[in-house]
DNA sequence: ATTAGGG
DNA sequence: CCCTAAT
């Protein structure tokens, strides 16, 4: 095997690192109402960190012989292995946030075979500022169309930077409804490509690597006339205005434009002039009839006229998640061929390596054979999002976050593919269907397919809102396996990795050795939100964050609710042991004392259970529910409790009464 | 970062 | 479990 550059990933019980104490807690001190808006963050920073996880996080497996649960530290370290010699270095990334980046916005025909994008320009500068998080620390980096100022960021961002995002969206930008977004996340094997481009982009306008796949890679298809539609315009208009809020008249929108490395001038050149076009186009539509210039701009390579057929677009014409098919459309990940970041494929947006692990030398004890995969890059099959066209570029990304955080909340299962045929025995071994890790890349593929919530009937321009929040309704909280309590570890329980598995991804019963592909896709925790937000976009975006996206979607905001992990006896019982003997008033000992290994408790958690022990406790025994606590618990909890109180108050009023030294610490009797 | 308390 | 406020 000779790859340059590997990326070793195991999807064996991954799970996402929760994010770190300090972060939330950093994030608490922030008054709700700021942080409301600065949640407002953009698609950048999630992409960022999606793929920041997706792609770097499991990195640190292969250190160890991967006995450990992946610690939060190593959240920032990317093992780099070259070539055969398992050379391997580490390097600090800081965020892995930081590796990823917008390389572009493209606009793309809302068509269903349209996967023409037309790079806009953004008709003001100002607009296009992004912010990646490495601003929280202070460092800007703002890419201004073309151009990519960079300022003290230079090394802020990272030395491993070998991924690019490309956010395309698509639609409609008359009424600003039915827009699609191609959110596409793509890793690059080839960082240092990506360093020196970096410095030159202030006028190259690029900055990722050399084989960046640009807009060119989603050309393939072709516009399929079958799929138009005649549409009521004025109906779906007359919904959309209902639904969607998009109540400001139209204005030039503004586009974000970022051209994507390409290296080459002269493609560059030509994309700019025609970003002028489109603009000016643009102008002319919103001030002649609006309704009907639907502009659906894409671009062949060569050819932009518009067809008059193109420009009745329907807007009704949209894909239902559930029609997609999982073929063609986008959502794929695909196995990959080591050889080089992108196959020029439009359609190939993700990879994934199953490599025929090369240097894992005996350091996996427990089954024979582990399965390595990689993913190299996914891409989020179908997002539809509905934004005024008076929208920015902020407000359209802070949707885009929006929709993609609610898909990662479980509207998105996978699957997986062999040889391009479609795995559904999910009870099956690996093995058995004949994956093995001798088995080369390219046969492995995973597939995002959006989970079919609703039936295709239901959805009706009305519902066209939905579409953006369709997937909110779909808690993230699927536990494949009852979420029973067969392995709720006790005290120094194992570090058993509680996957979060988004969607109905996984079914399987499971025989001893848990299959990779079921734990491909670990929980995106709740703290995407708390990890993402970010330091509201520039002053334009503020504005029109009022009129982002939909009221609707404000769940998709929020932060997922964590898991419910309901107690189990014996955790209770610890808890218990904990605060007879250290007290109502220190959980953060109690945690660190009985609940070090459990990465789910908090003090806070532990601090709340208590609370409902000792309710429950006072409770009759018919009023209780959940899992029975034995009654003898119950009474020490409120012995414990009852000392501990009393022990407060005698402190209390000893700080008042005089100056006297506190008492002593001791535990109960 | 922790603690306390309301929801 | 979440959210806030106050340490």
């Amino acid at each position: 095997m000779v790859l340059k550059r590997r990326l070793d990933y195991e999807f064996n019980g991954y799970e996402f690192p929760p994010v770190p104490r300090a972060a939330r807690s950093a994030r608490r001190r922030v008054p709700f109402k700021k942080r409301f808006q600065e949640n407002q963050m953009c698609a950048f920073d999630l992409l960022a960190v999606v793929a920041g996880k997706l792609l770097l996080e499991k990195d640190t497996a292969l250190e160890s012989s991967n006995i450990e649960p992946i610690d939060e530290s190593s959240v920032n370290k990317v093992r780099e292995i070259e070539g055969e010699n398992s050379e391997a270095k580490v390097h600090d990334q800081g965020s892995p946030a930081r590796s990823v980046f917008v390389s572009e916005l493209l606009h793309v025909v809302p068509e269903e075979d349209h996967c023409h994008k037309e790079p806009l320009c953004c008709e003001n500068d100002n607009n296009a500022g992004l912010l990646s998080p490495a601003a929280t620390s202070g460092c800007k980096e703002k890419f201004y169309g073309d151009k990519v100022v960079n300022r003290e960021i230079k090394n802020a961002i990272g030395t491993f930077s070998p991924s690019k995002v490309d956010v395309g969206f698509s639609g409609n930008f008359d009424d600003s409804i039915d827009t699609k977004v191609d959110v596409k996340v793509e890793h690059d094997l080839k960082d240092e490509s990506y360093k020196s481009e970096k410095l030159e982009n202030e006028t190259a306008g690029g900055m990722f690597s050399s084989d960046s796949t640009l807009c060119a890679d989603h050309i393939p298809h072709c516009f399929n006339p079958a799929n138009e539609d005649v549409v009521n315009i004025v109906s779906s208009r007359d919904d959309d205005e209902n639904s969607s809020g998009c109540t400001q008249p139209s204005t030039m929108k503004r586009f974000f434009r970022q051209t994507s490395r390409i290296g080459d001038r002269r493609i560059k050149k030509i994309l700019a002039s025609r970003c002028w076009k489109v603009a000016s186009r643009l102008k002319d539509a919103s001030f002649s009839n609006r309704q009907g210039d639907l502009k659906p701009f894409y671009h062949t390579g060569k050819n932009y006229k518009l067809d008059r057929s193109e420009r009745l677009y329907p807007i009704k014409k949209r894909r239902r998640f559930s029609s997609s098919s999982p073929s063609n459309s986008g959502g794929m990940i695909y196995t990959d061929l080591a050889q080089k970041g992108c196959n020029g494929d439009g359609s190939a947006n993700g990879s994934l390596e199953s490599s025929s692990n090369a240097g894992k030398q005996g350091s996996f004890q427990p089954r024979d054979s582990q399965v390595k995969l990689r993913i190299k890059s996914f891409r989020v099959p179908e997002l539809f999002i509905e934004i005024p066209e008076t929208a920015t570029i902020g407000s359209l990304k802070r949707t885009v976050v929006d929709a993609f955080t609610a898909i990662l909340g479980g509207g998105v299962r996978v699957g997986v593919l062999l040889h391009g045929r479609k795995v559904r025995e999910d009870h099956k071994t690996l093995l058995q269907t004949g994956i093995s890790h001798s088995n080369h890349s390219d046969a492995l593929s995973f597939s995002l397919e959006p989970n079919p919530l609703r039936s295709n009937g239901s959805v009706c321009s009305g519902d066209l809102n939905s579409a953006v929040s369709y997937q909110t309704p779909q808690p993230l909280s699927r536990y494949p396996h009852t979420p029973s309590t067969v392995h709720q570890s006790t005290g120094a329980a194992s570090p058993e990795p509680q996957t979060v598995i988004l969607g109905n991804l996984v079914e399987s019963d499971h025989d001893s050795a848990p299959s990779p592909t079921d734990n491909i896709i670990a929980g995106i925790s709740s703290d995407l939100k708390d990890m993402l937000a970010v330091p509201a976009m520039n002053a334009a975006a503020g504005s029109l964050a009022v009129v982002s996206a939909n009221r609707k979607s404000k769940r998709a905001e929020m932060a997922q609710r964590r898991i419910r992990r309901p107690f189990s006896v014996s955790e209770v019982e610890a808890l218990v042991q904990a605060v007879e003997q250290l007290g109502t008033g220190r959980w953060r000992d109690v945690k660190v004392r009985a609940f070090d290994h459990a990465k789910h408790r908090t003090y806070v958690d532990l601090k709340d259970k208590w609370k409902t022990l000792v309710h429950t406790a006072r409770i009759s025994p018919q009023q209780r529910r959940g899992e029975a606590v034995p009654q003898e618990l119950l009474d020490r909890v409120l012995t414990a409790h009852a000392y501990w109180s009393h022990q407060q108050q005698l402190n209390q009023q000893q700080l008042s009464d005089s100056c006297t030294f506190p008492a002593p610490l001791l535990a109960m009797p």
